[in-house]
DNA sequence: ATAAAAATCACCCTTTTGGGTGATAGCATG
DNA sequence: CATGCTATCACCCAAAAGGGTGATTTTTAT
């Protein structure tokens, strides 16, 4: 018997699906979270043998919190469960260290042939994104540093240049050249284009 | 016995919750669709009593299919269920006439009053938007003409203002004003908060 | 240890925004 | 028919972004 746990904060989809789970003969819930911290806790308390993650929980979010459990808890295998689309998001949740990529707009059976294939070792990606796989390989993916990230978010929130700098205590010309990579990296014609990207690639909260 | 459909392009869920909802005495699932397309054909067919509505579906927008149900189904009751927490987007579905708003993070009790009270005649809203409603009542809901969204659109899509102008053949003073208009009405201090304000008001696709 | 990547600051110059203010025409709603 | 909203265009000026190029230091990864 397979045990899982989920975390997912839309409560009526952790609620149907981890029943549907159930009626299975070889998969079982045994635990269920709707955001980062209490998932903490419960791992804490007992290991399942795979994780169903959602991205975007209200404490933080899935994509980052693939590399605490890789630190945390080696062993614990997981199954991103998200309804984003991107592949570049997909691609850096296995660089995270997920073993499984699976779709909310995929069937059922997916998910169980996900779960199953994950518990034997293997990575598992559900159709439409093991499609996008094929296409786009290793481009298109965008790593952004940290300073990047933040030069991204406090720019999406309408600070100027000037007082970037002033938040990170950087030089303006420091500044200019972070938002002058972030043009390149996300391959963005000015400013707007920038944070609307970033909201698409999931950069920006 | 009430009879309900079901729009969502996620499968997971519409496969799981209509189970859910199948075991219980009172409604039934009787027709699901992954897009609006084939929707509009299924009612076509067959009327239930209730129609619950996904945003953000593959070929249009939930919020305005609301529009077009009032039209070519007037009896029809709407409930949107959706993950999107902004206030404003509850306020313009049920302005598009909508009659209940329940967030994907509810729990399937909610989803089973809400359907008991939209049958009987009633407005439902889950608990966190009914809390937002307390609060912010009619202020906070934003209005853009078709014009200022043509032109958020083609802003976020990293157009300048020359190039907005001579795309919708008008001058760029007209394109300036338009945009000035946008950062007052949502509130941006410059265009890339203007950007992610449209995004998180959910006016740019 | 060493090479690569990230982070920092600098200078120059053009284009684009942002903001103030004003004005005219059309259209709808009461 | 008056009022308000949308849409349109205009002029002016200051502030900010965009783009080229270069260079040094710090951090990270192999």
């Amino acid at each position: 018997m397979i045990q899982v746990h989920i975390v997912d904060d839309h409560r009526m989809v952790v609620e149907s699906l981890s029943k549907l789970i159930n009626e299975s003969a070889t998969v079982r819930v045994t635990d269920v979270y709707y955001d980062l911290d209490s998932c903490r806790k419960g791992l804490a308390r007992s290991l399942p043998d795979i994780l169903l993650l959602d991205i975007g929980l209200p404490d933080g979010d899935g994509v980052d919190f693939c590399v605490e459990i890789r630190q945390t808890w080696p062993g614990l295998k997981v199954i991103m469960l998200t309804s984003y689309k991107e592949f570049s998001i997909a691609q850096r949740s296995l660089h995270n260290g997920a073993r499984g990529y699976i779709l909310k707009n995929a069937s059922s059976e997916e998910v169980f042939a996900g779960i199953h294939a994950v518990h034997r070792g293997e990575v598992f990606l559900c159709e439409q994104i093991d499609i996008l796989l094929q296409d786009k390989k290793e481009e298109d993916v965008v790593w952004l540093s940290n300073r990047e990230k933040e030069v991204l978010q406090y720019t999406a929130d309408g600070y100027t240049t000037k007082e970037i700098a002033d938040l990170i205590c950087r030089d303006a010309e420091t500044v200019k050249t972070h938002r002058r990579n972030l043009l390149i990296k996300l391959s963005a014609r000015n400013t707007p284009e920038l944070v609307k990207k970033g909201y698409e690639k999931k950069l920006i909260g």
